[in-house]
RNA sequence: CGGGGAGUGGCUCAGUGGUAGAGCGCUCGCUUGGGGUGCGAGAGGUCGCGGGUUCAAUUCCCGCCUUCCCGACCA
């Protein structure tokens, strides 16, 4: 392709809404536009590299057995009424209404039709398993859209569904499409992660969030060098060391008049937050449940959720607060506390006095005096309150040990780009999606669903191959295999013509390239072949041709490239095509 | 949903109660020719939309729309 002729809208500055890397270098280097908030339009550029990851996904899907369909985009209302989805998903379920008035909603994922289609033309158990995936826009309506494409309105997404008569088989299946989801990340070359993830409201065995490594990711993954991975969400903490007895100081009140964030508190008492005890109120299927954690470390609900086994845990609002404690918010402590009781407002006593591993750790700590406008300090645990029990109640950071060996974890960001999730029957049981077994017994069938953020794919390909200059290509999802860059003085004819045998050379060695045969300064060129970031980079100029040579480099190596005999072309552009450059 | 920015040419932005500018980009010419060359000449804008104040509004006021950031757990 000639980029004189090519659609590639390059710009020196990117808008100024671009927050993030590969948001920037998508939109200078002409990959995508934005046309609304969330919303982006693929560039021809950008849309080489989006069908590239398609086809690879493609290829491993149907490497597992997988068979591709086309799913509306537009799905009727009642569909989604038998799930329940209809009323649960909220605001983001972008809902329309056609010219009768009839009610559909844009597809943010397809397990309803998926559902309904199945159940309508598999009977028996000898038609399964099934294996079905689609690519499709998908349209989710999120509160505050960012990072260009990776959290996006309107995205590119393959999703897939199983259908199966057994466990065994949905397990088998599981693995055989987490092993397509390694292959796919693989092949991106990506560095990333399978880490497990929080099975969330719908339960099931077990699910796997696949990760690429990259600092503007939204998740954060805690991670040890002994092969463990999770999503923080999820990620254990393993017990830290007891506290060394030291002098046990007297517990004194001090008076903290309208202060009341540790923070806040922490100022005012010249005290490192690391030395507080927070104190949280919880409500588990309404009993009043009070949790402890260190003043710098973060509740993970997800866990206390697990801890109390209640189906609905809420924050408690004010008036439970100052019942349980007898004091305004902000000024609860631990000690005695189950003596400050009022049960004022109908309010139950406290179910549970919980706290985090590390409160254990605290000594001659801070905490609330149950008081208004005093907080106590020098409280030791054990010896000032004692919780009906320790428990891994924090989210991961950085330094905490690992479950596993207990080494030291790290965190890394991640960027979400594939999820394997096993649904069991949630969708199958309300819509009575069954098969019938060698004894005409109807059971619903079990599922999973495997879904992949293509133009998220795209997106963090770019945050994990980047420099200064722009974006760097992993080969297998470059638009194109070689930046061709035509330089000429004053015998442009010739050099256009000796290029145009190179173009056809790398063409006919199966590889594709970007011709930049516009009549510019060599600095331009290589200033927009860098943000392009294809993998190589061959130059003809007058130069290089007096002495019948070309110019090749890698889009990763600095400077000039290293000269190849024109007679060698051929040779370089088969190690090319073999990636043995 | 709450708070705070912002909307002026394709992009980044300046500016003004008397209907507008710069840099980059674009067109043309000359120049230059291996990391965004220099000079000159041009094209391109109902200053987000609607209303109000005013002799006069892009500018001041009100409403709306769009967009970005922060928050919507942390005692």
């Amino acid at each position: 392709m000639k980029l004189s002729q090519y659609f590639v809208p390059t710009l020196r500055e990117a808008p100024q809404d671009a927050d993030t890397i590969s948001a920037n270098l998508m939109i200078r280097a002409g990959l995508i536009r934005k046309l609304a908030s969330g919303i982006y339009e693929w560039l021809p550029l950008g849309l080489r590299t989006l069908k590239k990851v398609e086809q690879i996904v493609r290829e491993e899907m149907d490497k597992a057995g997988g068979m591709e369909v086309w799913l509306p985009v537009i799905q009727p209302k009642e569909l989604w009424l038998e799930t329940g989805r209809w009323n649960v998903y909220g605001k983001e379920l972008l809902r329309i209404e056609d010219r009768k008035e009839t009610e559909f909603c844009f597809a943010p994922t397809a397990e309803e039709v998926i559902t309904n289609m199945v159940r309508r033309d598999i009977r028996s158990y000898r038609q399964l398993p099934v294996l079905l995936y689609q690519f499709g826009v998908k349209f989710r309506d999120e509160i505050r859209p960012r990072f260009g494409v990776i959290r996006a309105r309107e995205f590119y997404m393959k999703d897939a569904y199983s259908f199966h008569s057994s466990e065994e088989s949905a397990n088998e299946m599981y693995r055989r499409v987490y092993e397509a989801y390694n292959n796919i990340f693989k092949r991106c070359g990506f560095e990333y992660s399978a880490v497990e993830a929080d099975s969330g409201a719908i339960g099931g065995d077990f699910t796997h969030e696949f990760m690429v490594l990259a600092d503007t990711g939204e998740n954060a993954i805690a991670y040890c060098s002994c092969g463990y991975a999770a999503n923080t969400e999820k990620a254990e903490v393993a017990v830290p060391p007891a506290a060394t007895p030291t002098d046990f100081k007297p517990l004194t009140d001090l008076h903290t008049p309208g202060v009341s964030s540790v923070e806040d508190v922490a100022a005012f008492l010249k005290a490192k937050p690391h030395k507080f005890i927070k104190t949280l109120f919880y409500l588990a299927d309404g009993e009043p449940v009070l949790i402890l954690m260190r003043g710098d470390h973060q509740l993970n609900e997800i866990k206390l959720a697990k801890v109390l086994k209640c189906s609905v845990l809420e924050k408690a609002p004010e008036h439970v607060y100052e019942a349980v404690a007898g004091c305004a918010v902000g000024f609860a402590g631990p000690v005695k506390i189950r003596e400050q009781f009022t049960g004022a407002a109908g309010v139950k006593p406290l179910k549970a006095v919980l706290a985090d591993n590390y409160v254990k750790t605290i000594v001659n700590g801070v905490s609330g005096a149950n008081k208004a406008d005093k907080h106590t300090v020098n409280v030791n645990p054990g010896r000032d309150f004692e919780p009906d029990a320790y428990y891994d109640l924090k989210t991961a950071d950085a330094g905490d040990c690992c479950p596993k060996c207990g080494q030291p974890m790290k965190i890394k960001r991640g960027i979400e780009v594939g999820h394997t999730f096993k649904l069991g029957t949630k969708y199958s049981a309300p819509m009575k999606c069954e098969y019938l077994d060698e004894g005409q017994q109807s059971h619903p069938m079990i599922m999973g669903c495997y879904g992949i953020g293509v133009s998220r794919v795209v997106a963090a390909a770019i945050e994990q191959g980047h420099d200064k200059n722009g974006i760097i290509w992993p080969a297998p999802l470059a638009p194109f295999d070689i930046s061709l860059v035509s330089i000429s003085l004053d015998d442009t004819p010739t050099v256009t013509a000796e290029t145009q045998k190179v173009y056809d050379l790398i063409h006919s060695a199966g590889l594709t390239a970007l011709w930049d045969d516009r009549d510019e300064r060599p600095g331009v060129k290589f200033k927009d072949a860098d943000l392009i970031g294809l993998p190589y980079r061959i130059v003809v100029s007058s130069k290089t041709l007096a002495e019948g040579e070309v110019e090749f480099k890698k889009r990763t190596e600095e400077g000039f490239g290293k000269r190849v005999k024109l007679a060698d072309l051929p040779e370089l552009l088969k190690n090319i095509k073999s990636g043995t450059v």
